[in-house]
DNA sequence: ATAGGATATTCTAATATTCGAATACGGAAT
DNA sequence: ATTCCGTATTCGAATATTAGAATATCCTAT
């Protein structure tokens, strides 16, 4: 049961459980049907290759981690993304081409790392101390 | 050993093994200490709280999902982010404040959404067939 | 070659995830 | 009340993840 805004989770926490439950690619296939619109179990069933169980085990961790929530509309159950532009941002941005990291740059900050690096445990007392 | 670029693999698969691969704290801190530079494991260790060999264990990952990649410097080995846009994208998406579904025009698609599954296996046929 | 620091790997135990199968639940209609 | 349909839960086995401990490797300097 872990809810999405426990407060004295950290922000790495929080973020790391909102990602586990994005990380799985029925998941993702499942938001991706709920972007377009609400749908109720069978009809995710249908659309994708799963079984009905499977669907609902996946939907429940959607579902604990705040993602997704449900409304009744007669004896279906509809389902629906919280918020459906974090849904959208995150899929958008991992599908987007982002260009690799330029190494001529990132070596010329090698030395400025190590120095930080070098900075923390300061630069004398090699062995003996006082 | 995941490489990023599969051919043969589903969107979803890939997308899900990006999300796997970030969706862990330590990870998580360890990319955000990379967006600022990069830095040797050794520097990760005491800026985190974590054991070296289990910050290696986490670089191993990041490295097999092609989120990070690292080149010498020395005796040390610099870790740098290979896609920083993509890290840093994500990880703002994930602390940004995003608005909550509007529940009133989420329920007016409940029928579209209905309508659309009862569309997908035809009306007719309630039982017997032919 | 040896020593020492930086990094990686291996092993292991604890824990978590995943999925199929079977089953249970709940509402609507007969 | 029973049946049917939609959905959820439980159980179990297979597999994966995680972290600590111990150890190995690699580089550099002596």
């Amino acid at each position: 049961m872990a809810s999405y805004n426990k407060p004295d989770q950290t922000l790495f926490d929080m973020n790391a459980e909102i990602l586990r439950a994005m990380a799985h690619p029925v998941r993702l296939m499942i938001m991706d049907e709920l972007l377009r619109n609400p749908k109720c179990v069978t009809a995710i069933h249908e659309i994708l290759d799963v079984s009905q169980p499977n669907i609902s085990q996946h939907l429940t961790i959607l579902r604990n981690s705040g993602i997704v929530a449900s409304d009744r509309d007669g004896s279906y159950r509809c389902y629906y993304l919280r918020r459906p532009g974090l849904v959208k941002a995150v899929m958008e941005t991992l599908s987007k081409k982002w260009p690799e990291a330029d190494i001529e740059n990132v070596r010329g900050n090698f030395k400025r790392a190590l120095s930080i690096r070098l900075d923390k445990q300061g630069v004398v007392t090699p062995k003996g101390d006082s």
